[in-house]
DNA sequence: AGACAATTCAAATGAACATTTAAAACCACA
DNA sequence: TGTGGTTTTAAATGTTCATTTGAATTGTCT
């Protein structure tokens, strides 16, 4: 009889993957690993999840609704585009460089995104476009241009977004990045340099596709 | 008698190597399908190479030095600060998508730099400091700063490195960019836009070093 | 307690690969 | 043409995993 959900060792396991998930790429991290560390058996992933894949989805969409929780995105239509900006900018620095569970979903993604197999494209597209999309609108807003899919919006979009990434997926520029130093600092120089430099690059095309000189 | 260099079928699987691992990262490239494409038997890997990691080696120093033959580095002492990064940024963009040998380098930087396998830290050393460099100290004589590893030039030029391969790391993105459309012109104009967008952000970043207001 | 389902476990299974082996084919040279 | 080295080949080996299996254990309800 089915009298309440088994909530102890497919619990366990699922926190795990989440954590080795967010280690290594799905290749990586072995079940073996996952389940010596939630102190379970090896047929457990099997047993709960039905295989290794599944495993995995369901560990992303949990660290998904995880992070949205401890890093909300702000909300747009409550500040100025700057504003705004400067507090996303914030947000996804935050999420990669946090070391609890807030950052298992970013490090999830960075895997996903490089990974050449098929199995990635659906799980990309359910979760990370949320993010993208607002932050086209307030672009869109700046450069007061109707359209959030216009090329210069989309482009801005790529400059801000590989910015706030890119010492997710790059291991090396990371580690000589943050060498030395206290890493909350760290993060916080980090957040306003993008956002100023953002800001004047947003600010730059908006004064050229106006065909005005910026002074 | 060793008379020669057994030149035929060692370089047809240090060729299909390099075509296969820039399309795959390392743990994906099977040593069949790249003896397979060079219409060599298995074998032929350990034969030539003594194992799978000595080619995947040998694959990237040869990349290497391919792609900075195709697309060398400009020489930055021959050029003002912003006609050089100019050409930086065409020169790197033109390594990512570029559908040619000259590709291959960057593709395998890619999956290097996303594997934690330590492996690969030496790897990324030995090969892809120099751009880096020169970059620093272009930036750093813009800034009229003497010293090329100050926080302010490093995070300009981290800025300019992760707009210029966002797209190679992330799948997705590239994929959203490229739809439709000309390739070539699509590059100009990603060239153009990186450009400005990074000219107006390193601008910035003088003038609130200076103390001075922009206009 | 006894029956019955849900869970856990150690061991078996089988697939995917890199690497090794040893025999065959090839080649240069006397 | 025979000899000795080099190269190529198909098959064998051994390892690393995810997954399956069937027996043992636990928990629940009467």
């Amino acid at each position: 009889m089915i009298h309440d959900e088994s909530k102890d060792t497919r619990q366990r396991v699922l926190e795990s993957a989440m954590a080795v998930l967010a280690e290594k790429p799905f290749r990586d991290a072995k079940v073996a690993e996952i389940c010596r560390r939630a102190g379970a058996n090896v047929a457990s992933v099997n047993y709960y999840f039905g295989s290794k894949e599944q495993l995995y989805k369901e560990a992303l969409a949990h660290a998904h609704t995880l992070t949205e929780q401890i890093f909300p995105v702000p909300d747009m239509n409550r500040m100025e585009p700057e504003t705004w900006l400067a507090e996303f900018v914030a947000v996804m620095i935050d999420r990669i460089f946090c070391d609890n569970e807030g950052g298992w979903f970013s490090r999830m993604l960075f895997h996903a995104m490089s990974d050449p197999s098929p199995m990635f494209r659906e799980v990309i597209q359910t979760t990370h476009l949320n993010e993208i999309q607002m932050l086209k609108q307030v672009v869109a807003r700046m450069f007061h241009d109707p359209d959030p899919e216009s090329v210069q919006v989309r482009l801005c979009v790529l400059s801000v977004m590989s910015q706030c990434m890119f010492l997710g997926y790059n291991r090396a520029a990371r580690q000589a990045h943050f060498s030395g130093g206290d890493q909350k600092t760290r993060c916080r120089m980090l957040v306003e340099h993008i956002t100023s430099f953002s800001l004047a690059g947003i600010r730059a095309g908006i004064a050229h596709s106006n065909g005005a000189s910026p002074c």
